[in-house]
DNA sequence: CTTGTTTGCCAACACATGTTGACATCCTCC
DNA sequence: GGAGGATGTCAACATGTGTTGGCAAACAAG
């Protein structure tokens, strides 16, 4: 796609965001061959994304300034816009997860399936600011919380389901586990209520996975 | 407290802010005697307050604007600067929380201290949108979160004192209440995720009360 | 070298925000 | 009726926002 734009008396064509078409979520990690050659520009747009992704941590989608954003990056306002269109496009871009959540399927695993998740979601979250920036932006922001229901409805639930003995039930004790899970991210790693940072992590694993446990696979009550 | 500003040629002496002074959080509900007479700009307080409200509930704290909330309160945004002198004044005036919480520290209440707190946080939840506002504003406000910290000090920790047996044990198990209850608040009222906003009051209780009495009163795991 | 493209910076626009001050009007009290 | 404070409206200020277009330098290809 081009764009022509007149400048005084030239007509001048030019390719207007070349680099949009190929525009993908990833981080300056290497690229999977074939979805494009490396840029020049492949540092910058990385530097955009991290401080993207931190400021959303932080800041929450609003006060997230595309201006703060670039100065961290050590770049212009502009540059923003031309590689990620405009804000959106780049909150799109920043926050692209995959909790990359365990199997557990196995009839071995299953009856541990509560520890096992919250272990996982415990690495998660203490290595990955974009859960923090999503939660954030995902209470103040429809498209944030979209995603947020995305990831739910994509990730968890088939989790739920593998362990889930009627799956008539599987949604409602997804959504479950999500309410334990999102709620002691919420205190420990957003509002940060002191009892709950002081939490360690053993006990939160044992407290939490019985939870958990009983809302996958205990009968209704 | 007096101000004076030279207007032209005269000294004008008035009083600036003068409600401001017997400002306080409560609603255009009766104030109790002796807390200063009532004033006729009673009306349109209470009315920038419910705007605040509902405002700050669906918007969270920075895309809930003055003047949207003036529009709401069908007057000009200065009256909001006048009576609340600041957007923070007015946060603090508009979220005042008082969760009402039951006594649970009778022998036969205690062991169903799970199920009464979860049905009285449903109820809270559900005819308050106060609760939704300040947990939006707490998620991307300095100021928010404080006061959410302060909730949960004041009044989520004595009442894990009435029922948890160790006392040294009282703000972590009041930790692991508030993150089960405010993870269900997050997903059913706030991100509103599907499966979690279908689930049935009655079915919420059943699966949660169990939760919250074992955080509370069962030995540490 | 020459030509066209990419990368980056600068200045600006249009708009929305919190906030302030001046002025008119209403009400109360003497 | 008149004085003074309370209430409300209007217009503006200063600032910060997302966003755009133009232009210079670095680069790549012929």
């Amino acid at each position: 796609m081009c764009w022509q734009t007149s400048v005084g008396e030239r007509l001048v064509t030019y390719t207007r965001w070349p680099t949009l078409v190929g525009m993908n979520g990833s981080d300056s990690a290497p690229r999977v061959p074939g979805s494009g050659a490396p840029r020049r520009s492949d540092a910058t747009r990385g530097a955009i994304l991290a401080a993207a992704r931190e400021r959303f941590a932080t800041d929450g989608y609003e006060r997230a300034t595309i201006r703060a954003i670039a100065k961290d990056a050590n770049i212009d306002p502009s540059m923003v816009m031309r590689y990620y269109r405009n804000k959106e496009g780049l909150f799109a871009a920043a926050v692209a997860i995959d909790l990359r959540l365990p199997d557990v399927s196995g009839a071995d695993r299953r009856q541990d399936a509560g520890r096992i998740l919250v272990e996982h979601f415990l690495d998660m979250w203490e290595n990955n600011e974009v859960l923090t920036a999503l939660l954030r932006v995902g209470v103040t922001n429809q498209a944030g919380a979209e995603r947020m229901q995305g990831i739910l409805r994509d990730q968890l639930l088939p989790v739920a389901r593998q362990v889930c003995p009627d799956p008539e039930q599987v949604p409602a004790r997804a959504a479950l586990m999500a309410s334990q899970l999102l709620g002691l991210a919420l205190t420990r790693y957003v509002l940060r209520v002191p009892p709950a940072t002081g939490l360690e992590r053993a006990e939160i694993v044992a407290w939490l996975a019985p939870t958990i446990q009983r809302y996958l696979t205990a009968p209704s009550p």
